[in-house]
RNA sequence: GGACACCGUUUAUC
DNA sequence: GATAAACGGTGTCC
């Protein structure tokens, strides 16, 4: 079984189904209504991992992992919303979305602070640089263009972590799994293999 | 253990070793060769702590620490390197000694701003009144003191907060201690009790 | 406008 | 216990 490459979404050991139970045998991929995305990182700074799980309107689910070798629990947070973001846009999807994360980072930081840092020139209100730059302007590109493309803003919603909520639970044994280099069996959509990155 | 008195300097819990391991069995101090401190203020303004280091060359130290109930970062950022100076001057050494702050307003303070304080009836260049000029005249007398008991102008240097400097980071821990009524062990050199105020 | 420090809060990761 | 990050504020000076 190949490690999945660094930081990038993909997907490891699919359940390969035989058939797809709740899509039928129709090509066309049923609307996501939901993300949800969680981050790990051992030791932190250390080996991280995300996961990331599309919901669709018919029940089935589309999940995505990945690591990297060195990194911060922070960083592993926005791989995991950048990932599911990047997987909406692949189904070309017109119709709004909610993303779930237990990161008020991420939430607060694409939601409210980033307007502050481009108006400051990506320094913070302490007049020191932002961290993790990178990653957020790659964040608002893929944040803007499922705005664009799916006609609503992205919902992003906070999810309190460990408290028994079934799709942050699952993100949260993907992304320590990556993290650890351990398998783990994602499922995917049939009709939506293309969307591994 | 009783709570050490406000804002003096005073050392709580020696480690009374039985015997100066490195200072051998004489009562002459070893030559200070470099001073730490750093001040905390919870609050800000509020209960407030410093703590002070003083580094022989044989390698030993000597801490000191105190407290006020009611006062600000800066103050405590003046009263660490008061009594580390006065801890110096009571040592009656005679050779040239450094010492370290993250204050920028300390350093600047006494190194440079005071000259113009003088020049102009303790006003600052916007024309108001010094604020803490007790503490600064009090750090001036001891500077100039240790000044000439050393031989050299002390040496001031500014060094970075937080940035893993093992000094500056002891200091830390020491004025927090105090600032928070939390006891702490101070190494103290045998032959330097005197130097506890 | 600049600099340094000192806090307070929040969430997550270990 | 510690790190990763952001927000809000005060203490002080130039």
């Amino acid at each position: 079984m190949p490690t999945p490459p660094e930081s990038s979404g993909q997907a490891t050991e699919a359940t390969t189904p035989t058939d797809a139970s709740s899509a039928s045998s129709s090509d066309a991929l049923p609307t996501v209504k939901a993300i949800y995305t969680d981050g790990a990182c051992s030791g932190n700074p250390g080996p991280g991992g995300w996961g990331t799980v599309l919901y669709f309107d018919d029940g089935s689910v589309h999940e995505l992992g990945g690591r990297a070798d060195q990194t911060t629990n922070n960083r592993m947070e926005m791989q995991a919303a950048i990932a599911g973001l990047q997987a909406l846009i692949a189904t070309g999807q017109t119709t709004p979305v909610e993303l779930f994360t237990d990161s008020e980072y991420v939430k607060k930081g694409i939601t409210q602070w980033i307007s502050g840092w481009k108006r400051r020139d990506w320094q913070t209100s302490a007049k020191k640089p932002v961290l993790n730059k990178d990653l957020w302007q790659e964040l608002d590109t893929v944040n803007q263009a499922a705005k664009q493309q799916t006609g609503a803003p992205i919902q992003w919603t906070y999810v309190r972590g460990h408290t028994g909520n079934v799709g942050n639970e699952r993100c949260d044994e993907i992304a320590r799994a990556f993290s650890q280099n351990q398998t783990i069996s994602l499922k995917q959509h049939p009709q939506a293999r293309h969307l591994n990155a």
